[in-house]
DNA sequence: GCATTAACCACAG
DNA sequence: CTGTGGTTAATGC
């Protein structure tokens, strides 16, 4: 197994990783395939790995008091978990694929030794979290002061700037889910949505997006 | 009071 | 699973 020398979606941190470092990393891995709709990992089951996502979209999501909470979308390659695996025995929070999802999944305990040992790597692990943390922070804020249109007017900017990098997409989520992840319930969705197409702001049919007016849509997403 | 916002319910594609 | 309409509760002017 000498997966990971080879592997062109290597984390910018595993960038650091020496060779005899990665035939360990290759050695300890295992990497598995998700077809949508599968669950990676489950709230509140024991974990004992660094989950790495090379390729696809996820959604991580929590059970909240009332309802179901999507926490982020995640898109690969990037590190799931490094949170609910270091900082408790048990997940936190689920993680659930949207697309065909190829993901890694690292033993604790080789992880924790390259963290020992290799300071490099160590250094990008930190400031991946950190950048991850100040991103929660603004989305945090952004949920609580936003209206709705508001809410969900970022959201769609947030598909088409960050994960597909085009003003034309498809929605991997279903209105449900984009309730559960802007905080609406799945009629407001559809209610904003249709909304928003009627005022030419968005061109929308079932799950694809184009956005025609950015502007505006950017004027929603910061006033609303 | 009246208007706005958004949640809940119900029913129809 | 979605879209829409009616109703209701909370909030602001």
């Amino acid at each position: 197994m000498e997966i990971c020398k080879f592997c062109n979606k290597r984390s910018s941190a595993a960038r650091h990783l020496g060779n005899d470092e990665l035939e360990k990393l290759g050695h300890s891995c295992v990497e598995v395939s998700f077809e949508k709709g599968d669950i990676i990992f489950k709230q509140n089951a024991l974990s004992s790995n660094i989950i790495y996502v090379r390729e696809g979209l996820v959604k991580i999501h929590m059970a909240g008091p009332e309802r179901e909470q999507i926490l982020k979308i995640a898109k690969g390659p990037t590190y799931l978990g490094i949170p609910t695996t270091l900082g408790d025995k048990v997940n936190n929070y689920s993680a659930t694929a949207l697309t065909t999802t190829e993901v890694c999944f690292i033993d604790i305990q080789v992880f924790k030794d390259f963290i020992d040992s290799n300071s490099d790597f160590a250094y990008e692990i930190i400031v991946n979290l950190c950048k991850n943390e100040l991103g929660h922070f603004h989305r945090c804020v952004n949920q609580l002061q936003k209206q709705s249109p508001g809410r969900v007017a970022e959201t769609l900017l947030f598909f088409a700037d960050e994960i597909f990098e085009s003003d034309i997409f498809d929605l991997p989520l279903s209105r449900h889910e984009f309730g559960d992840l802007t905080g609406n319930s799945r009629e407001n969705v559809s209610r904003i949505l249709s909304d928003l197409d009627k005022e030419g702001v968005i061109k929308i049919s079932g799950k694809s997006i184009q956005i025609l007016d950015k502007d505006k849509l950017f004027f929603i997403s910061k006033n609303g």
